[in-house]
DNA sequence: TTAGATAGTTGTGAAAAGCAATCAATGCAC
DNA sequence: GTGCATTGATTGCTTTTCACAACTATCTAA
């Protein structure tokens, strides 16, 4: 980042003095060794929320949050998940009261997710927790930076994404 | 990327007809789904071989085979994980025949770990499995890009690992 | 020599993640 | 309409992850 062309700011990766930029310099292992300290962070920082832990969850809220009746077969979707697996997330959240399950009126099969009242109260905190860690957990990207970090992030899910599906 | 100063390639990001850009335009979550997508291509690639699935096993295998006699504490600070949990990967490791235990001839407490034969061959396989990701997975990065891309996930890398610690 | 730090193991528990099988409702072909 | 493939969701099962607590053995430094 900063200016594209500055060629001396090539970091050494350097862990207990051994080089493991020697050993994988490759784009998935940088991705897979973020997610690990993103996800420990914003872990962290929900601790005390009874939705923390598990990337799931949070999407989940989020998602009903804002689109009333949305299908688990749906957040699936968005989640990258198998049905079971979202089926599960979904028990524990309506057991734990944050969302309400209806059965969807166009398909008897289908079920329609709506947000509860402590739902949707947890679900500001968890926005406003997510919008703290933006600004200190990122605060090493310059903000006149964040704009194109943020359009790089977006393009490389959207072509990974469409690379899975 | 392409060139920074280009306004117009900022993508919607949506799926399934949800526009998940309003829902949280968040740096940790497209890390997080990135890092799904990642690790489901690296397992599919690596289905054949015994040290499938699972981040851990992978970065332990390259670490020994790079750095022969090298300790499980050394592995677990490069995993970010907890001894526990490194000593049962190299519990499994060990086990399956691709790495080897040995006393540190300095300190009875500590471990020294080296590749067997078989590990190698693995090893110099995974290597080969993780290029041929560079390539393929991640064809949509430019080839002049690519430098600077990786410039960026290191220094990002390095910083954020720089909070956790 | 005793205290505290360090290296590693064992036990436990919660959760993630994928697969196969099942069931009900839907929609399409004929 | 009847039959059949598809879709939405659930249940059961297995493997792996990952963290915490408790423990033993060894090393180091006061």
């Amino acid at each position: 980042m900063t200016s594209p062309g500055a060629p001396q700011d090539d970091p050494i990766v350097e862990i207990c003095g051994l080089k493991i930029d020697v050993l994988e310099g490759a784009f998935s292992w940088y991705i897979r060794s973020m997610d690990a300290v993103v996800s420990r962070d914003l872990d962290r920082r929900m601790a005390h929320l009874e939705i923390a832990k598990g990337k799931g969850k949070i999407t989940t809220l989020l998602l009903v949050d804002d689109y009333p009746g949305i299908r688990p077969s749906q957040i699936a979707e968005v989640l990258m998940r198998d049905r079971p697996a979202t089926g599960r997330i979904i028990d524990r959240m309506v057991a734990s009261g944050v969302i309400r399950r209806e059965a969807a009126s166009d398909d008897l099969r289908a079920q329609a997710l709506f947000i509860t009242e402590r739902g949707h109260a947890l679900s500001q905190e968890v926005r406003e927790i997510i919008r703290q860690q933006e600004t200190e957990f990122f605060d090493f990207i310059e903000p006149e930076d964040r704009e194109q970090f943020m359009r790089m992030l977006k393009r490389a899910y959207l072509k990974m994404r469409a690379k899975w599906d």
